[in-house]
DNA sequence: AGTCTGACTAGTA
DNA sequence: CTACTAGCCAGAC
């Protein structure tokens, strides 16, 4: 059965009250850490996996706080939905991101990740977040 | 308080 | 294929 595009009343529950949750960020960040060395996802199917499917860019703000959350998130296996790497200038040096995903065995070539059909990693069909 | 922007994505033309 | 729009929502101004 395929789940209802849920609208974004499922990031309000994840933030209920209207205070401010860092429990996104956090689940978020929980989902980036079990993406598999050598794979990818996607900024749009991390926040799916959340229950938040159209809140992409959340997920991209999140990401821009990675840095500073441990364990260390591996923010450069998050790509966006065409592979490309969108995020490279938010890791100090430009290449420093394609340097780590090439070191993972990621062919990338001109700021894209190449056979992403393979190398695309779905946190929603791929791992069971709901259950605890 | 309004407008713009962005590590996004799906849809339409 | 490209271009533009809408939805998303937190910050910057």
């Amino acid at each position: 059965m395929k789940k209802p595009t849920p609208p974004s009343q499922a990031l309000k529950s994840v933030t209920p009250g209207g205070r401010r949750d860092e429990s996104f960020f956090e689940a978020v960040y929980d989902v980036v850490r079990q993406v598999p060395k050598g794979r990818v996802t996607s900024y749009g199917a991390v926040a799916a996996a959340l229950g938040a499917r159209s809140s992409a860019r959340m997920v991209g703000w999140a990401m821009n706080n990675a840095h500073l959350i441990k364990p260390k998130v591996p923010a450069h296996r998050v790509v966006n939905r065409l592979g490309m790497l969108s995020g490279k200038m938010h890791f100090g040096d430009p290449d420093r991101m394609q340097a780590l995903l090439e070191k993972e065995g990621i062919r990338v070539v001109d700021d894209k990740v190449q056979d992403m059909k393979t190398t695309f990693w779905d946190p929603a069909s791929e791992l069971d977040i709901m259950r605890r």
